[in-house]
DNA sequence: ATAACACAGATTGTTAACAATCCAAAAATA
DNA sequence: TATTTTTGGATTGTTAACAATCTGTGTTAT
């Protein structure tokens, strides 16, 4: 029962960014939105809005809103920003982590290992981008997992626009060596485990061509 | 000439808070500013919610916009946000630096000089946080240098709530020493007399006793 | 005298109508 | 036929009126 009727709106578009359901390019029309959702284009247009300051959607003026499409250089300036942020938020997880914290943890490798087991790629995509934001949460630094679950969301931006096909997503050992690590409360590990990862990642990205297809809108829908 | 009216607003708001002329816990009425600004309330509308995006603006349902006020809590995070960000940045700068560049940044310090040999407190709270953006310009990173114009904005509204009184603010031979360290190309020292310089802003702050005295809005006026 | 209540003014939130702009297809011209 | 112009529909931007909520003041009752 989430109450305020724009964040529903936003957390339903990006939500279906996270799980690759909308492209980068596609158009979010206001009418689309408001008759999607019920209600009046002022609510559409605050949610499009905070989107924008997110910079997950780019706003012309007289033009409309669309779904962001980084370019590769804004890539790379996204995983050296997320390298710089995530490399903080990691020494506070291994220094702050609670036993509980860890559980929630090893619970979401055992969901992501399902989704990949079932060959479940849009889930898989999402729960990838959850380990990171809950991650951020164990730090326990609510500036930095802000800017992060920016950033991850950008990610899977990019990822939907530019990964390979034979696409090796987060490989799963490396977030449960990660775990380890923290478990084991070795910071310099962790960090290295970090960032070792999130340049696999960035490695696993083929820029070159460029893919802006776009996406009918009706595939948003439904929450509540 | 700046075209779009929202930014006007916002620019002058932020301006103001940068000013430390604004000060934590001031209320933004929407009446008010839109006579200020001699504009539709829609407009200060847009303009409060991207400012409240940004973090430096609260946003109470059904009570109206408030400058933020940080908590000590919120400080800490903020400049440990603060070191991650500009230690990157920092390496960035020494690394792609121009000659422009660095005249940009002495020019700068030169500015600031002028501003402390005139004991202009406001003045020098601003120059000191625009070195920090300048530094941001340099090291070529929209993403990170965007996070640090929030997180320099929001040291201001800390700094101004804060400081001790016998204030000593951004030392501006910290700035010039850390100038010299990117001219010579030094990453590993920039990156240690920033890290520093930061340590020390905030160890210069004052946590204990509650300071919210509020402002009359008249005074963030004129522009164009 | 204190506390609960009620009312009035002011402030924020919502909605719908209106104006300006853009886009694409048809019509006119060379 | 190719290019420019026009024109209609659709989309975004703006504005003002209306509804809901809050704050402070003044009244009343215990």
């Amino acid at each position: 029962m989430d109450k305020p009727l724009e964040t529903i709106i936003v957390d339903s578009i990006l939500d279906a960014i996270a799980d690759q359901r909308l492209r980068a390019g596609t158009k979010l029309g206001e009418q689309a939105l408001s008759d999607l959702f019920r209600c009046n284009r002022a609510h559409v247009r605050r949610a499009l809005a905070t989107l924008t300051a997110y910079r997950v959607v780019d706003h012309l003026p007289n033009r409309g809103a669309f779904v962001a499409t980084p370019t590769p250089q804004d890539a790379r300036d996204i995983f050296q920003a997320r390298r710089a942020i995530e490399r903080v938020i990691c020494r506070n997880a291994v220094n702050q982590a609670t036993e509980q914290d860890i559980a929630d943890l090893r619970s979401h490798l055992a969901q992501e290992a399902a989704a990949k087991g079932q060959g479940n790629r849009p889930a898989a995509v999402r729960l990838s981008r959850g380990f990171h934001v809950l991650l951020g949460r164990v730090g326990r630094n609510p500036v930095l997992s802000r800017y992060l679950e920016e950033l991850t969301m950008q990610s899977s931006l990019i990822i939907g626009l530019y990964a390979s096909a034979h696409g090796t997503l987060c490989a799963e050992d490396e977030h449960a060596r990660l775990v380890d690590a923290i478990e084991a409360r070795d910071p310099d590990a962790a960090q290295r485990l970090l960032d070792e990862h999130l340049r696999h990642i960035e490695a696993g990205i083929e820029f070159g061509d460029e893919a802006p297809p776009t996406d009918m809108l009706s595939s948003v829908l439904k929450r509540s």
